[in-house]
RNA sequence: GUGGGUAUCGUCAAGUGGUUAAGACACAGGGUUGUGGCUCCUGUAUACGUGGGUUCGACUCCCACUACCCACCCCA
């Protein structure tokens, strides 16, 4: 039995890079225009980092982490999501010591095992950015602009913003406490899985999508409405930033993000183009995150954003990428003599900078020609025994069709032009 | 973890109880001796997911399993 790639992984070839690579270097470039430098941290961590810092109770803590004991009796996990390492590094470097803030990016491959599906995979790709060391509501807007500008300027468009506000510790208790006394008369009508989250985490049921949930939860108090003084003008003036940013947006009180750190600013970027996982981009405030993996307060903001749903996006949006490069030479070789000849003409030009190509397969000539063909290159020169004598060497334009001849030193100006 | 769908050459895809299991694309060679893209010809493939069963006979029917896709859940 030939062996297969693990569930939920996929292979890219060349057929397909061109488009990551396209995305990575847009990224980037964003990245740098709006003062978000690269961080790297390993693939794997202590496991102990994400239960602290994603939280215990989440599912991704529960049931989707790759954990495994190394040979040192460690508990490593391959990184499930991006902000905690990148928590984790900034403190453990002392990095708060540097000017504030921090900002950072990052493009990184994330492990979580789940049941594949549309745009849901066990290995995927996030790229992640984020602001650390300001609790001010500009940097939640700036956040948010520079996903909305790369989402937009990655050509895809029908993307629904939403904001809310999740709260803080102060505020947060409350509001669970009220949504409890509200659901306590509904308890019988909930379904089984928000039966659950009725004694762990209330919050979630406003977020359920069986209808029977939805209808209690219409009229349920609204954490909106529970914000605490502090919370309440960061989340009115989130919004005036926005509105200065000239960024289009939705309150939608129901939006609650699975993982624990986060406070006051949570949102989403979500679409309906691609199935059931709407949701390309997600992110939020997280003041206490450092808190809790480190020893230190420092307040942070940021996003994760899966590169696949991204791609998936910009195919339906029909977004044309930059054509992979061809090659800009082919040489065709007849002989053996020849044959040594081009490889030492393919060796320069390489040296030049060119693109340049020959036949590995001893194929004949009109094989060559053929084979030039299907890697569209530019221009096919022959060599042969009276090529080599001479020096002149023939050059054919495959796109005009048209043949010329060149003297070998010359070869090089003659592709240039 | 729970559902639904699919499974035939490298790819797409006919075939629904008895066929040498089509065809197309791709790949390779050739159409006068060193020239591509179009066209024509030729060639190559131990292709019916795995294991059972029903039947004189199964790619075709039944069962199980596996893999992939999609959905729930959750998230990027």
């Amino acid at each position: 039995m030939a062996i297969r790639a693990p569930k939920g992984t996929k292979d890219i070839f060349p057929d397909q890079i061109h488009k990551w690579q396209y995305i990575e270097k847009k990224f980037a470039e964003i990245c740098d225009r709006y003062g978000f430098k690269e961080v790297r941290t390993p693939i794997f961590e202590h496991t102990e980092l994400f239960q602290r810092g994603v939280g215990d109770t989440t599912d991704i803590v529960q049931k989707e982490m790759y954990t495994f004991k190394d040979f040192g009796g460690r508990s490593i996990t391959l990184r499930p999501e991006g902000t905690s390492p990148v928590c984790r590094a900034f403190l453990e470097h002392n990095y708060y010591a540097d000017v504030q803030p921090s900002k950072y990016y990052y493009s990184a491959p994330c492990f979580r095992y789940e049941k594949p599906q549309a745009g849901r995979l066990r290995a995927f790709n996030q790229f992640g950015i984020e602001t650390f060391g300001t609790d001010d509501m500009i940097s939640d807007a700036e956040i948010i602009a520079l996903g909305y500008d790369f989402i937009t300027e990655m050509g895809i468009d029908e993307i629904l913003l939403k904001i809310n506000s999740v709260g803080c510790p102060e505020c947060r208790p409350k509001h669970r406490e009220a949504l409890r006394e509200f659901l306590k008369p509904h308890y019988d009508e909930l379904c089984d899985t928000c039966k659950q989250r009725y004694e762990t985490n209330p919050m979630r049921i406003l977020d359920c999508k069986s209808e029977i949930c939805q209808g209690i939860v219409e009229d349920a108090p609204m954490m909106v409405d529970y914000l605490c003084d502090n919370c309440k003008v960061a989340f009115e003036e989130l919004e005036k930033n926005l509105g200065a940013f000239g960024i289009e947006y939705v309150v939608d009180p129901r939006i609650v993000r699975g993982l624990d750190y986060y406070t006051k600013t949570a949102f989403e970027f979500v679409t309906t183009k691609i199935g059931a996982q709407g949701t390309v981009c997600g992110g939020g405030r997280y003041d206490y995150l450092m808190d809790e993996i480190g020893d230190r307060h420092v307040p942070g903001v940021g996003f994760g954003m899966g590169k696949e749903r991204i791609l998936m996006l910009m195919e339906a949006n029909d977004v044309k990428f930059p054509e992979p490069l061809k090659t800009e030479i082919f040489i065709a070789h007849v002989g053996d003599n020849a044959k040594l000849y081009s490889l030492n003409l393919l060796r320069r030009l390489r040296a030049a900078g060119y693109r340049a190509e020959v036949d590995a397969l001893a194929r004949n000539i009109k094989g060559q020609f053929k084979y030039a063909n299907r890697l569209n290159a530019k221009y096919t020169v022959v060599i042969g025994d009276d090529e080599i004598e001479s020096g002149i060497l023939t050059v054919k334009d495959m796109e005009k069709s048209e043949q010329f001849e060149v003297k070998r030193e010359d070869l090089l100006d003659l592709i240039k032009r």
